[in-house]
DNA sequence: ATAAACTTTCAATAAGTTTTGAAAGTTTAA
DNA sequence: TTAAACTTTCAAAACTTATTGAAAGTTTAT
């Protein structure tokens, strides 16, 4: 397969897999375009290689921002802004499970902890069932939180290493 | 908070936090239902509960049971046809890293190692950026796939111990 | 101060996804 | 075999989310 067409291909699978996984297409490709760009790009650039309109690509260059995947560069003598992306495996996934810990899994968690507060017949049946599916699900997303949480914290990519052989 | 409307939030949550991952709001109501439900529920409770259609009980059923999270149970003298969860969230965590695994990451897999054979010139910063880029990835990518093999292999559930101190 | 270069916003529209409900299909009991 | 009980299908409609593009806003150079 030649350059061009795996670059294209690779922007495809980057956005399909975003798009699997609740996040924006158009976001997935812009980051995969920047992934593989040796030079930082412009607003233009990016409109130009995904065809897409100024403010698609604006808004979807800006959520990278706050993502924490991207950086707005600035070039001397140039007045335009340029946009590059932060190329470290390790550091996007990091990132990504940040985000995602902050928006989905702290607010689960919160719900999940009003929720053990039922009040209700220790008796029944029903009462019984929920509290425990609640209880139950609330340990194992604490112990998801606690694991990213420290997955966070690692500055060294224990993925790359053998850890899963741990598990045996 | 009361049983009942404790019930209605949990459905709430889980709905919500199913839509964010790319898993219909639906189906993940439907299973939230049916997961603090002692008793096997018709697809007529299921609807009446939910206040969804016919159709679409029938098809986010359905879909649970594919994904391995719910199964038809027949009651002797009942023409109906039951649905139970499967209350165990380690199962549950289990059987839903199977299928997506197996629908999004293994197709992910095989289109980066695909990506791995561009041919280019070495001297080219595009071609090796876009090189160094898919290996980072492709190996992020199979290190999450090994990890989530053991997970399934493991009868056990390593995250409801302490797994995650090891990290550091 | 002006105007050109550039970025951001947002209402309208398009695209994508989910839901409905009635009709078709299937199973069971008599 | 019939018909009632139940399940499945699927085209149309409703709903949700993403995209466009022109107008408004901002910055910079002169």
């Amino acid at each position: 397969m030649e350059l061009a067409e795996a670059k294209l291909k690779f922007i495809e699978t980057w956005g399909k897999l975003g798009s699997e996984w609740g996040i924006n297409r158009t976001m997935a490709q812009v980051h995969a375009l920047l992934l593989i760009s040796t030079e930082a790009l412009t607003t233009e650039e990016v409109m130009e290689m995904l065809k897409i309109s100024r403010g698609n690509a604006n808004m979807n260059l800006r959520d990278l921002i706050v993502w924490g995947l991207v950086e707005k560069q600035h070039k001397a003598g140039e007045r335009k802004e340029f946009f590059f992306a932060d190329k470290d495996a390790w550091s996007i996934a990091r990132q990504v499970a940040k985000e995602r810990k902050k928006r989905e899994l702290e607010p689960v968690l919160k719900s999940l902890a009003e929720l053990s507060n039922v009040n209700g017949d220790e008796k029944d049946p029903e009462f019984k069932t929920f509290k425990k599916s609640v209880s139950d699900i609330s340990k194992l997303a604490k112990n998801v939180d606690k694991t990213l949480e420290t997955m966070l914290k690692a500055e060294e990519n224990w993925f790359f290493g053998s850890i899963f052989k741990m598990f045996k």
